[in-house]
DNA sequence: TTTAAATATTCCTTGACGGGAATATTCAAT
DNA sequence: ATTGAATATTCCCGTCAAGGAATATTTAAA
């Protein structure tokens, strides 16, 4: 009866281990920006950016859109999504455990006892 | 009336993104193990083991319980929710991006204009 | 009190990663 | 055609984290 357990690709959490990166895909729940405006705005060198953006678009997080000279990078929706899935089949689960706190409890408890 | 945008502490999915550690907090999910069990059934050594649950419990996921010669982990529930919350604040505006399309599409376009 | 189990810690080595600086590439403007 | 802006890429270097092996520590068992 227990559904199947959310596997998530560790290159998510990965790439968004750092803080750098961190800041970037938050200010692009803003909207759309190219690499200098992220720059800019974090106090980035061009060349870092665009290096943490290449390591945010190779794991997915986030699009890019050609537009002449720009670059244009945007979130992509499935890997939060996904990491969403993901907490929440740990969320879920510890909520529950709270609630029968019996169970718990006496699962602590049969620790103590000798092995065979 | 945008409410504050929850911040991840990055020790949290800095701990997260390691593939050992991912898996033993996903074993943790099914209830509290000893360091033996958890090394067990992950084909871990027991120094490694240990290591992991070590920095998992430096950065708050999990928490400890001496039981005479056996340590007992389980998980704590604090970091999850926090990290629910962050991920909602993306999931949730970007669903509201999609909603109405136009503003997008047109922010998009606004990148087309030749700067003053 | 000696022995063994369970766990933590230390030392060492190696590989990955991030920053800095320089350079390559692409496109617009003139 | 030349110049300059925007971006990507490369090379080098220092740091840090993870694994392996060995050892220390605590506690139960004999």
């Amino acid at each position: 009866m227990a559904g199947r357990e959310p596997s998530i690709g560790m290159t998510t959490l990965g790439a968004l281990a750092e803080q750098n990166r961190m800041n970037i895909v938050a200010l692009l729940r803003d909207g759309p920006l190219t690499v200098g405006e992220i720059a800019d705005k974090l106090g980035l060198r061009q060349p870092q950016a665009s290096k943490h953006l290449k390591v945010l678009s190779d794991n997915g997080l986030v699009e890019v859109t050609a537009e002449a000279n720009r670059r244009i990078y945007k979130l992509r929706p499935e890997p939060f999504k996904a990491l969403d899935a993901w907490v929440k089949s740990f969320t879920s689960i510890m909520e529950e455990r709270f609630d029968n706190l019996d169970d718990y409890l006496s699962e602590i408890q049969d620790r103590k006892i000798h092995k065979p």
